[in-house]
DNA sequence: AAAGTATTTAGACATTTGTCTAAATATATA
DNA sequence: TATATATTTAGACAAATGTCTAAATACTTT
């Protein structure tokens, strides 16, 4: 889970998924949406793609990246776990 | 919901919450339970606090910490939301 | 009032992180 | 094959982070 919560903790990384949820793009598609240079949005996304948040396919000269979102469950009973009742 | 995603992401802190998802305990009590001075514990501790994951209550010479999960309500839902179907 | 216990604050330090520019790699096109 | 486009890799650097020891604060007990 530990590279799950580090990829959360940053908000550019957390937009990124954002834009993800309505549809695939490329690096390149979604660097223009952020006034970062290329190379750390690329950094940005090697970091979610570790945590496995987003897959990349190469298509000839791009590379598509989309949102992985079955990484989530094991935090999401992690943190529902937390909320059982108390002794 | 920066500083929320920013307390996760250290596996201290997480198993402070862990540890207080059973009961209350002081600064003291949570602080023998792992391998790392008071004072790194203790600023654990304000960290935790400034996310609103832990309420601390003054009693006498002690401090007591316990577990507030309702301010994980905004981020589980965020996560939820990237769930919808995409497109 | 003095000494002991609980906790935090202050300050230092090494590591990690987010960012950048320059260069490398890979594919497409003229 | 040469040039243009898309993306990543490499390396640098400032800022943030997790840890520590020493000292300060607050309460309790003798």
């Amino acid at each position: 889970m530990n590279a799950l919560f580090k990829a959360l903790n940053d908000s550019t990384r957390r937009e990124i998924l954002e834009l993800l949820k309505d549809k695939d793009l490329t690096a390149g598609e979604i660097a223009d949406q952020f006034n970062i240079s290329k190379p750390s949005i690329s950094h940005h996304l090697d970091l979610l793609r570790q945590a496995g948040l987003v897959v990349s396919v190469k298509e000839g000269q791009f590379i598509y990246y989309s949102l992985n979102t079955t990484v989530m469950d094991e935090m999401l009973k992690w943190i529902i776990s937390l909320q059982s009742p108390k002794k």
